[in-house]
RNA sequence: GCGGGUGUGGCGGAAUGGUAGACGCGACAGACUCAAAAUCUGUUUUCGCAAGAAGUGUCGGUUCGAGUCCGACCACCCGUACCA
């Protein structure tokens, strides 16, 4: 259905490849220490892949995000800043002493302002111009080579040095035709973005000044700050698209403006004399789909000598992996199975070959929510069902998938949509979106004979103060808190923590430390804290249990006062996701609850509200207790506890009072006492007096029900 | 470099512009015990015997009052990158 609607296309692109990916794959341990891979193993590859076409929604994806109000403002800016709008020229130069079929040579700029600047061009080692050109000449073959053995890691790119090689290549200004600029092949040129070629200004863009030095080019400045006088320049100079600045090369807009205004200025007159028109670029490229992988789902397409690329039958679908695989040797595991490979055109019957590139695992991701909607229709989803159910109230997720998992969830269901898989109204599957943090640990490392790093789980460790050991006394390096992962063995099996205390143990640390947005580490010694407390409460439950029916204890009121406070606070808390401030306020009650000396009916009405407030922590002990005090069917299915507005309101409050900004007395007056009373009580008040000595006092504010702050 | 975030006790963390440090951990003391563990009761921001003083990364500002708002800076964390 995708491929009918367009969204689907195979292009060659250059990608990392990995050659040893396959055989390491296979080895677990080589997988796992991730640090072990070096960079040298990756090279960068052409390959025909199978694309997305989430370009095509760039523009939509990016204005949506606004009325994305109950997603984290972090996560929008992520996204918009992924997609990456930009407005620039798109303009072509006429090339001179180029092959034949290059007579024009198309580039993009955002600032199209600088064009008198101009002192080169420059293509990417992937542009069509320097594949042509690679085939010809040797200098420029081994050049392009060079370029693309480069490394693709994040320190590689930020080292590597700005190289070109000129092409003999030129091109023609467009403002003036005797002015010739000389084109370049340029490593730092991507052919992803753009058109893959690029005018040079190096007086205000680094990048092209570190090149121009390099190459000995003209570096020809186009405006000086406001005020300023052009002189030599030792770096480029680049202000703000805000700030104003005086032109000296100017050809649009007056001598003094901002970048942003000289932008626009400089779009309008040139489409106006015909160079190139003004055009929005977006960052964002592509969803390159396929993976040389034997896990993830089968591209299902066929290709046929006679027809070409055929989709599968819907009625063959899905195509299903081979199991009898060997994933021992280095390849794609489906281009050598010849059983699973060969196939039948769907179109005309004649022998055919399956396409052996897998899915991306984001593909299966993205959508899953939508088949939850009818899990067992015959069609992908059921428009009825999805239009009930959709869209998911609330997401929770990590923040490692604030870009990729859902852009990608935000593409498909417009995806969906266009196929005729969702309503409009789904098209934003996700309403509110909460991004938690991790349970974090300590890695303990040590080292093999042969200097390879060997870790070890949490509990094979001996800590102490002064660091940590092996239980035969080796010592260990001690990392500090990461995320949770079986390659670092900084994980804590949530079943050895079940065997030793329990599950409502687990979720009630878990829960308690930490506000959920952000990271937690776990600690021994919080799990059996908690593990105490539960107990504690096992233990309060018993003694109120064998209370005597007609025991009349004191302070009755109190305890349902502290009852309404708790159930206000527990249940604001697990509603704004404050876990950690919920359970803080069943400490509180469960303190109270345990210090009260009241009658039997009030004791257990209480401790009943107890349970049922923690009974989303700690399902098993809440259930436990909820029987033992004679609680009706499940506490689970009981009506979550109401608080008694009138018991939240005190009849009296404790007022602080402040002398110049600093607390010096308190006192107690009626909730609904008049500012001027409790202003005559303030002043009379015995600390108050000593404190102001005599002096005049300037003024005096009452905030009813919080402060009293008196001014000398 | 760019984008985002976070800085509060020994630690995790609370505080609609209104008593900073709730609650928990840890530590210390006491009770119980022949003893220890467990349990219970206290204390626990720092300095000070006390009265008191200082204190929320740094410096400034707004305000009767700032952890909270504004400006500049510092540190750390996350994301991302040769984006023309």
């Amino acid at each position: 259905d995708m491929m009918a609607a367009g969204l689907v296309y195979r292009k060659a692109a250059v990608v990392n490849w990995d050659p040893v990916d396959m055989t390491v794959l296979a080895n677990e341990q080589v997988i796992d220490g991730r640090g072990w891979r070096s960079n040298a193993l990756v090279e960068r590859r052409e390959l025909t892949q199978w694309f997305f076409r989430i370009s095509d929604y760039s523009g939509e994806l990016l204005e949506a995000l606004d009325r994305l109000t109950n997603w984290p403002e972090k996560v929008r800016v992520m996204q918009a800043n992924w997609i990456g709008k930009s407005r620039g020229l798109q303009f072509s130069f006429t090339t001179h002493d180029a092959p034949a079929g290059f007579d024009r040579l198309e580039v993009y700029t955002t600032r199209p302002d600088t064009l008198m600047g101009a002192s080169f061009a420059a293509i990417s080692p992937d542009h069509p111009l320097a594949k042509h050109l690679e085939r010809h000449d040797p200098a420029i073959a081994a050049f392009v080579a060079e370029c693309r053995r480069g490394g693709t890691s994040a320190e590689a790119m930020e080292t590597a040095e700005k190289l070109g090689l000129d092409t003999g290549v030129r091109v023609l200004h467009p403002f003036d035709n005797s002015w010739t600029l000389p084109v370049y092949i340029a490593n730092f040129v991507l052919m992803d973005f753009g058109t893959g070629a690029i005018f040079g200004c190096p007086a205000h863009d680094q990048r092209d000044f570190e090149f121009a030095t390099r190459y000995a080019l003209p570096i020809l400045p186009v405006f000086v700050a406001e005020g300023g006088e052009e002189t030599a320049l030792t770096e480029a100079y680049v202000p703000m698209k805000s700030e104003p600045v005086r032109y000296l090369r100017g050809f649009a807009g007056a001598e003094v403006q901002t970048g942003e205004q000289a932008v626009a200025a400089a779009i309008t007159a040139c489409e106006a004399h015909g160079v190139g028109q003004g055009v929005t670029n977006y960052r964002l490229r592509d969803w390159g789909i396929s993976r040389q992988r034997y896990w993830g789902c089968p591209i299902p397409v066929v290709h046929c000598d006679a027809c070409g690329i055929v989709p599968e039958n819907k009625e063959n679908l899905p195509v299903e992996l081979p199991y009898d695989v060997t994933l021992d040797i280095p390849g794609n595991p489906l281009d050598r199975h010849p059983t699973w490979r060969n196939c039948l055109c769907p179109k005309c019957g004649a022998p055919a070959r399956r396409e052996t590139d897998t899915m991306d695992t984001f593909m299966d991701s993205s959508w899953y929510y939508a088949r939850f909607t009818a899990p067992h229709a015959k069609t992908p989803t059921d428009l009825a069902e999805a239009a009930y159910w959709m869209n998911v109230d609330q997401y929770i997720g990590g923040i490692e998938h604030a870009i990729l998992h859902l852009l990608y969830s935000r593409f498909f269901a417009r995806a969906m949509n266009a196929t005729g898989h969702l309503p409009a109204s789904a098209i934003e599957p996700f309403n509110a979106l909460f991004t938690q943090g991790m349970v974090t640990h300590e890695i303990y490392k040590t080292t093999d004979h042969n200097g390879r790093p060997v870790y070890h789980l949490p509990e094979e460790i001996l800590r102490s103060d002064t660091g940590a050991t092996l239980k035969d006394g080796t010592k260990v390096d001690v990392i500090p808190s990461a995320k949770m992962s079986k390659s670092k063995k900084n994980v804590v099996d949530p079943m050895n923590i079940i065997g030793a205390f329990g599950a409502d143990t687990a979720r009630w640390f878990v829960m308690s430390d930490s506000p959920p947005e952000r990271d937690v580490e776990w600690t021994a010694s919080g799990a059996e804290a908690t593990f105490k407390h539960l107990s504690r409460v096992w233990a309060l439950s018993s003694r109120i249990g064998e209370m005597p029916a007609d025991h009349a204890g004191l302070g009755d009121d109190d305890l349902a006062r502290a009852t309404a406070r708790a159930i206000h606070e527990v249940t604001r808390g697990i509603e704004t996701f404050a876990f950690n401030k919920a359970i803080a306020a069943l400490y509180g009650f469960t303190n109270t609850l345990s210090r009260a000396n009241a009658s039997t009916g009030p004791m257990k009405e209480a401790i009943r509200t107890l349970v049922k407030l923690m009974s989303p922590m700690t399902p098993h002990l809440a259930e436990e207790i909820w029987t033992h005090q004679g609680g009706a069917g499940l506490c689970a299915t009981a009506p979550w506890p109401l608080a008694d507005a009138a018991l939240l309101v005190d009849d009296s409050v404790t007022l602080p009072i402040q002398i110049n900004g600093k607390r010096r007395a308190e006192i107690n007056v009626p909730r609904d006492m008049a500012a001027s009373e409790i202003e005559k009580i303030a002043l009379a008040n015995e600390d108050v007096v000593k404190f102001l000595a005599g002096q005049p006092v300037r003024k005096i504010i009452v905030v009813p029900g919080r402060i009293i702050n008196v001014v000398v």
